[in-house]
This record gives C-alpha cells, sequence and structure tokens, in this order.
DNA sequence: AAAACTATCAACCGCCCGCTG
DNA sequence: TCAGCGGGCGGTTGATAGTTT
C-alpha cells in the first residue's frame, strides 16, 4: 500500500522504537534534518549498523513529528507546572486553538503536548468553573452551577461575561497577536503605609500574581505578560520571569526598597551582555514611568503605554 | 481478580500555505 | 500563472496505563 503522505510502498507506522529513535536521532545531531522527505533514507545510511536495511521505514513527517515532539534535545520533560497551565489559559483566551504559537510561549513545550494537555484537563477544569472552553466567557446558567467570587465583578468591565479580566499583553505580543494593547487595569490601591500591608489590586487575574515560588527566570512561562511586574511593584512582592528566552527582569522588594534588574541576553553569548541595577523607591509616590527609559525595557514594549503609567503612579 | 471505565499522549490524517520551476 | 512539492498545523484516533467497580 502506497502512503499517502510520501508515495512510500514501505512504510511503517504506530510507535517509534528505540532503535528508529536512535537512527533519527543520531543522524539528526549530525546532519540536521535537511528536508525532512529525505531525512528516512539518509538517517539509514548514516549508520553502519543500518547499511543492511534501507534506513527508517517512515515517511519525512512522520520524522519530523517524532523529532519536533519527543527527540529534540531542548524540551522539557514531566508535568506542566501551575504556571504553564495559567500561561496556557491566558494565551488561549487570546489565541484559541492556535497550539503552535502558543507553544512558542512555553519553552520546552510542543504544540502537541499543549494540546493534549488543553484537551485532557484544562477544558474540563474551565467547564467544571462554568466557563466556555473556546470563549473563555461564562457558559449560560443553564448549564452549571458555577458561582462568582471575590473581585470578579469588576472584571466584567473588559471582557463581558468572563469572570477573567482581559490580561495585559506587551506590544511585542500584541503585533504578533493582531490585536490592541490591551489598557492595564487601573491599579492606584489603598495602600495600607501604616501596616505595611500592601493592598491586592483591584482587578485581579486568572494568573495568580502572588505564586512567586518560581526563582528560576529562564523558566518562567509567562514571559511575554507584562502584569507580574506591575504587579509586583504595586504590591510589594517578589516578582522574576523571563522574556521571549532573551530579555530577564527581576524586581525584589525589601519594604518599599525596590530593586529591579534588566538582564538583555545574547542568543551568541548564551546569556547576559549586560545588566544594570535600578534602584526604586515604591509604594506611595512611587513613579513607574521615571524609570522606563532608565530601564531600557525592551521593544518599546511601555512606549504607548503612557496611560497606564500613569494609572501605576501612586500619590 | 477481572471487567469496565477514564485519562493520557504519541502518532496519524487531511488541509492549507508558501516556495519553486 | 499555475501545478507540484514540502513543511506546518489543528483535529482526531487509538494504544496504553491507571483507576474504579
Amino acid at each position: 500500500m502506497v502512503h499517502r503522505c510520501c508515495n512510500k510502498q514501505k512504510v511503517k507506522r504506530g510507535l517509534w522504537s528505540p532503535e528508529e529513535d536512535d537512527k533519527l536521532l543520531r543522524h539528526i545531531t549530525a546532519h540536521g534534518h535537511g528536508t525532512w522527505s529525505s531525512v528516512p533514507k539518509l538517517a539509514g545510511q548514516s549508520l553502519l549498523l543500518s547499511l543492511l536495511n534501507a534506513g527508517l521505514q517512515r515517511c519525512g513527517k512522520s520524522c519530523r513529528l517524532r523529532w519536533i515532539n519527543y527527540l529534540r534535545p531542548d524540551l522539557k520533560r514531566g508535568s506542566f507546572t501551575a504556571q504553564e497551565e495559567r500561561a496556557i489559559i491566558d494565551i488561549h483566551r487570546i489565541l484559541g486553538n492556535r497550539w503552535s504559537q502558543i507553544a512558542k510561549h512555553l519553552p520546552g513545550r510542543t504544540d502537541n503536548e499543549i494540546k493534549n494537555f488543553w484537551n485532557s484537563c484544562i477544558k474540563k477544569k474551565l467547564i467544571e468553573q462554568g466557563l466556555d472552553p473556546n470563549t473563555h466567557n461564562l457558559l449560560h446558567s443553564s448549564h452549571g452551577h458555577h458561582k462568582l467570587t471575590g473581585n470578579s465583578s469588576s472584571s466584567s468591565k473588559s471582557n463581558s461575561g468572563s469572570i477573567f479580566p482581559v490580561f495585559q499583553i506587551d506590544n511585542a505580543l500584541a503585533r504578533e497577536l493582531k490585536v490592541p494593547v490591551v489598557a492595564l487595569p487601573s491599579v492606584v490601591p489603598s495602600y495600607d503605609h501604616a501596616s505595611s500591608v500592601a493592598p491586592l489590586p483591584p482587578m485581579q487575574t486568572a494568573y495568580d500574581y502572588h505564586d512567586h515560588s518560581f526563582t528560576d527566570m529562564e523558566q518562567h512561562p509567562s514571559a511575554p505578560i507584562l502584569n507580574p511586574l506591575v504587579n509586583s511593584l504595586v504590591t510589594g512582592e517578589s516578582c522574576n520571569w523571563n522574556m521571549e528566552g532573551e530579555v530577564s527582569m527581576s524586581a525584589k522588594h525589601d519594604g518599599n526598597d525596590h530593586q529591579l534588574k534588566q538582564h538583555v541576553g545574547d542568543p551568541n553569548n548564551n546569556g547576559a551582555v549586560h545588566s544594570i541595577d535600578v534602584p526604586m523607591e515604591g509604594g506611595p509616590g512611587f513613579d513607574f514611568a521615571q524609570y522606563v527609559d532608565l530601564l531600557q525595557l525592551p521593544w518599546g514594549m511601555l512606549s504607548n503605554l503612557s496611560d497606564p503609567i500613569d494609572q501605576l503612579t501612586w500619590g
């Protein structure tokens, strides 16, 4: 039987054996994949042990899929973290089922993996919460027994019908998604100076800002999202995250003393090429805008956000 | 212990798009 | 301009492992 996609007579299907994986891995490691359609033949020829056979009995598409979803060295193994799950939900709200686009924002994860996770896990969770997994809006009341809690009412102004507000995205992501940059929420807090306990922002998103347990900037999945930084400056909590794998920033808070460190990654230098430490006086009177130039924030991501920046100014 | 059910995930299919001759 | 091809993508399937009855 001729395989439809490549017209090969003898094409093996089904699960890959360790031997097949080995052939493919060695070939691509040594020569790159070139054109995928030629990989099956060349992968066999590149191994002494396989001189007697005709190479991989697989079609090029199958080789490509196996490499991308399983053999690639930069893949992250293991379960999705809570941060990754939230990031997927947030990005899916904007992108929908564009799994490959979503995967670009989750380093080490494949579109297939994210798609499976969505279909087997996240989808059900959203439905249980009374949310339509396609639109992220509330399902009709006849459908579920969900309940609205907390500050959900304040969120409805930006995303009518959803218990989650539209999350905030930077300019670069906005360009990529071809959507306008969403104005940051009003985060003028009633700061309790006496107790030194920073209030929660009036607008909470699906992203749990207060889970800052992650410490590895390179691993944080919500790279494109500006909110954690903004929120950390408002609440006085710590925040580390990574942007596009090239720009990492952190905000450390110690009382009202804040530091923001910027690392600009250099893909040719495998890391930061420079960093700056910026002391920041947070709390009432803190003006985020004055730090924008100093921080040399990437992509001019705040340049069109004058209103939100104003909203970040206390006092 | 075994059958039934559920969850997970690797892999395939078919469609679409961009490139090339 | 257009047909052929390769690659990429989203939807779907089917195998397997785990759990429940």
